[in-house]
DNA sequence: TATGAATGAGTGTTCATTCAT
DNA sequence: CATGAATGAACACTCATTCAT
């Protein structure tokens, strides 16, 4: 059986090895670019052994891709989990995704690059993963009421994730390093201007007492009819 | 005098002819699938002929994206100029922007794509012209007393295109046609949030004045038994 | 008439331009790195105008061949008519001729190219002239007496250009400016044994007195027996 | 084993393969009229095959003629070894050397051809060691006190191989097969003139005789002692 | 004569993938 | 499981030459 374990080990090394020379390769200069040729010696098999792991080349880099954003939900479960309040729980996690985005943008770029090019939508399902984590603290704030329960989660998503991605792109293209704190609290601003309309000035003591003593000064009025 | 310009416009003709042949090349798979030699016959001139108009097939590629942005700039400052209200300029900028991205996805995509493979930073220039548009609405805004002046321009781009270039993306990748008119009152209402910032409840005297008011009337309401 | 000679002077201007543009030309980098269009640019004409002086790329090329061995040719006879001695001729077009190939080596190496690639024997046309200078060297000395009449005028010019060709070349390979002066020597010594067959032993005094001097000995010792 | 020369026989067999059709390709007509897929199918190996053996067409070409160029070192080699007189041996050489040229006299203008269009100086050293086995005749007849020291090998050899590469060359251009009995001579005669300088006025006669009394005299003198 | 825009044939090289060993 | 030599399709770009003006 240590027989079977070393041999099982062994593939899994080997997979390693190519997982981790493929995505040095690919980050280097994206799908086109990276050589199998390249890959294969840097992850000291041969060429054919690769097609032993990975169909193609393209699964192969689906297959980083995918191996990215696992890390990434795994990242982001922990930093969620490290805060209990919904609000801050959002923040933090916008922290961390403009980080990791600002940090790993040639991964990014190659998820975007994937969905352009690839026929497979595989980008969006490895995305998912990702993604949950974010509705999973949307879902809690509401159960807690901290959050309304009238927004739809896809229209948060498109502000948040959009929001943080369009920031890295833009701060990347201009060179910037990252003006990070500004964004996050400008986005913080909005996301919580749909998710907690009104929240602080919904003092509704003064608008319904004005309801109230209108209506019954309408019903003195009726009373005493004008004139 | 008719001759030259008969050439000038040969010349006109022979280059929109190429563009446009190019641009549906470009559409059907990027960059890299479309082939000179199909670009060539489609606009019924020799191969060699379209590197008389540009230097190689990227600065054809890029002309392309660059006449894209170009007509997306001038009809969005043709909408943007339909309204007077800044607000509404920016509903109806936010509809427009989204409609064209998801109509045109393929060229948002290569644009994507350019920023990506692409050495040159031309995608940053050619958006920049669209992203003027945005900046003008803001600025009217702002000096109409309409929008705070405090909000930072380039975080405010990173809201608006962000989230709508997002949510753009993530309906085409489920398919889905459009739900434009939820997004955009969504991002309405987070960009209001920042650019208006508790507008309402701004001048605590309304709601002071509003709450004696009331009082008052609660006062006279209460001498008038409710019956 | 006046007219009729400007139009021609006018069509040799432009020949000589052309002329001049290619030759700088396909010095550069040869038949096949000149470019049509940069000749025309630089002699001032367009493309299509080459076409009426020349039926094609290598006809011009084979023109500027011509041409430099039509220079070379006078002023290979300019430096022969300037001796009177027939080795001294020798010696002098050999120096002018070193230093020619030397100093113009790409036309040299040009012609080796058209004899090389052109399916036309035009390249050896083009020496002919040159060659005929050195003939007539030759010719002269032996009616004036100075060289033997039984060496055959090829084997020659065998030895004179091949030599003095391959000297170049070497020299040039090695990078070396010139040791003109050594191979000169050379050359003529060997020249000039084949011209002038014991010429330098010719020095009847040595030889006469030793001889002399041998009968004299031979005297003696016949008076007394060999035993 | 036996597998592993087998691969090692069948890789030879390859370039081997590579090299003649090469060789018969480029022999044809020159570096640029070449196609490397007809070489490819000449070899009966796929075009790509090419690219693992040499890098590049122009690599190709070079391995052709160098390989043309050791043969031709080998063969001189032989024919030298098989005389032990440096004259003899220079004639041998020359006869051998400018029967080789007349035969392939393309792989010679090949040469050329690498000279002038090559950036590398690889023609160069593919002569060298051709040049070796002249230079080693020369050698061995300076130790042998057969020829002069005092020529310069560089000269020599201009003298050498010039002579019998333009004595080939306008052999060729005139059609001619060879007169290489008549170049011979007159080459020897010349390359005698500066390597045994006074060489044919050495009228053995004056100096045999020289001898003969002076040992006649000795024997007289040996009679008659002195006093 | 002169122009110069248009032509379009022609080819070296790469590299993902396979398969005999 | 592993190897790595062999495959071969695929394609942008150049530039001498032409010809309508």
């Amino acid at each position: 059986m240590s027989r079977t374990q070393t041999r099982r080990e062994k593939l899994a090394e080997k997979e390693e090895a190519i997982l981790q020379a493929a995505t040095k390769a690919f980050l280097l200069g994206g799908l086109k670019a990276a050589r199998m040729a390249e890959i294969a010696k840097a992850a000291q098999v041969a060429e054919g052994t690769l097609y032993l792991y990975y169909r193609n080349k393209e699964a192969l880099f689906e297959a980083v891709v995918a191996r990215h954003w696992d890390d990434l939900r795994r990242g982001a479960q922990k930093v969620v989990r490290a805060e209990t309040d919904p609000v801050l729980q959002l923040e933090t996690l916008a922290s961390y995704t403009l980080d990791r985005i600002m940090g790993d943008r040639k991964l990014f770029e190659l998820t975007l690059y994937l969905a352009h090019a690839g026929e497979g939508l595989t980008a969006a399902t490895d995305r998912l993963g990702y993604v949950r984590v974010f509705d999973g603290v949307i879902e809690r704030g509401r159960s807690e009421g901290v959050f309304t329960a009238s927004a739809n989660p896809k229209l948060l998503r498109d502000l948040f994730f959009g929001t943080l991605d369009y920031a890295a792109r833009s701060a990347l293209a201009r060179g910037e390093d990252a003006a990070s704190s500004r964004i996050i609290e400008t986005l913080m601003t909005a996301m919580l201007a749909v998710l907690q309309p009104r929240a602080e000035d919904r003092d509704p003591g003064v608008e319904e007492r004005l309801e109230r003593a209108v209506a019954r000064l309408e019903a003195v009025a009726e009373r005493y009819p004008a004139g």
